[in-house]
DNA sequence: GAGTGTGAATAGTTTCACAGCG
DNA sequence: CGCTGTGAAACTATTCACACTC
């Protein structure tokens, strides 16, 4: 997934791999599900299987943290999933705030793993003065005119934006303004930060877009052939361009390129 | 993110790198945008700043599909449309159906994205009888009985996934025998899935856990000190366990080991 | 001159395979 | 003997920088 890419000007960096801290919530998603079942050590290819992970990497990944197993034996549950916690800032209480109740927004107000260890919703924040004081998983809506003064109050440094796209930028700046540094973005936009401010994104229709590649390949891979599909409707989408005419190198991937290619 | 790691047996495979296809979502919607506003041609500069990439990065990406630029004048917004769509399968239509209603499935359903382009919701479907026929995002709702039978009648083979984390797995099995071999998991487990199916995961504390990582980085940095943060109540939550004593190489990277350790 | 397309260099990630510890 | 921890190898991704084309 996407992040800002101001991470660390490597000094002194202890340095775990982004791809490392992307697994560690994944870790301790099933650590935390053997704990609850009593479970009181682990071997790292049952929880490399719990994880949905390959045992190698998990180990790799376990050794940057340090060494937290016992050779011959595994990991201790308990004890890992208090040091994944710390690793990830989870012994702390973080408070977020949420902007943008719609259906969205309530889904994810609603939604148990918010208000699960290491967060509390400090305020959900609206733009329409008729959501106002409306309780949302039980917490009252607020305005959005408030947004200042709740981040200051509360301390808030990770917001939450599901508004429209229209209103994500505008949004954004404001949370940046105020002291937010961290920003979880559902909105279908790219929002521009400054330095130090991270940005995760979760789109939708982007992950569809990549399922329909990947499933597009298995249909042609059936077929036998790459370029199986030919678009349909799709050339009324097209309008007359300039044409580069005798392309040098490489074309189409598919070999040729279709009709609707401007000639 | 995550995705099933069964990709290519690696034959005769046109190879498009997983990172550039991961993009091409993102430079196809700020071509759209550049479209709805009639823009005939973009530098890679101006597309890459658009879609928050850098403009190489950009061009590589673009160099996998094909030669699709002129030199000193840039790529063809219409064209780049088309070429990105029909890469990514969406000039043909991809039926989807939707399990699990309730607050984000409902939600989901009524996303924008979620109908865009490429896109049609063949089907919501949940287990709750009482949901049975209420329209959400004016489709009524089915019971998840009737899933083989729709996913056969409609030729689906992506689904999506919103239900409770206890029930997900359950119904994968069910879609994936059923012939769905795309699954987008919003539901926080992980789905153990055959060779060849796809499943991509959308995990909203998993990105909050991320976030709260960098942000405890930050913190940390200001104060100068790494461990600025002491785990407070966290300490509760750690039971007695078996102690690796004398820990030869690396231990707890802050230096040393927090009073709540097991000793 | 402007801007693409791409080899080569670099950085990051995963996998292998095995030494070494409990 | 079982299983961790980790160097080294393999692979993937990003960035650089410039030849080449329009």
């Amino acid at each position: 997934m996407a992040t800002g890419r101001t991470h660390r000007p490597a000094t002194r960096s202890r340095g775990i791999p982004e791809a490392t801290v992307a697994r560690l919530p994944l870790y301790l998603r099933a650590l935390t599900a053997l704990s609850e079942r009593s479970v009181p050590t682990v071997s790292s290819e049952e929880l490399a299987a719990a994880a949905g992970v390959n045992s190698a990497k998990l180990r790799k990944d376990f050794s940057y943290l340090g060494s937290y197993g016992t050779r011959g034996v595994g990991y201790d549950v308990e004890y890992l999933v208090y040091q994944i916690s710390r690793e990830l800032g989870l012994t702390q209480d973080w408070p977020i705030v949420m902007v943008g109740i719609g259906n969205l927004g309530a889904a994810l107000a609603n939604y148990g793993g918010f208000a699960s260890r290491g967060f509390r919703v400090a305020a959900l924040l609206d733009a329409d003065a008729s959501m106002v004081g409306r309780p949302v998983a039980g917490i009252p809506v607020r305005h959005i005119d408030d947004l200042e003064k709740i981040i200051d109050d509360n301390g808030v440094s990770i917001g939450v934006i599901a508004t429209p796209a229209g209103a994500a930028q505008q949004v954004c700046d404001r949370l940046v303004a105020a002291g937010v540094t961290s920003i979880l973005n559902f909105a279908p936009t790219v929002l521009s930060v400054p330095d130090g401010v991270d940005v995760r994104k979760v789109d939708l229709s982007i992950e569809l877009q990549i399922l329909a590649f990947h499933e597009q390949r298995k249909a042609g891979e059936e077929a036998g052939v790459a370029d199986a599909v030919l678009p349909p409707a799709a050339a009324a989408a097209v309008r007359e361009v300039a044409a580069p005419a005798a392309q040098g190198g490489r074309k189409g991937p598919d070999g040729d390129v279709p009709a609707v290619m401007p000639a």
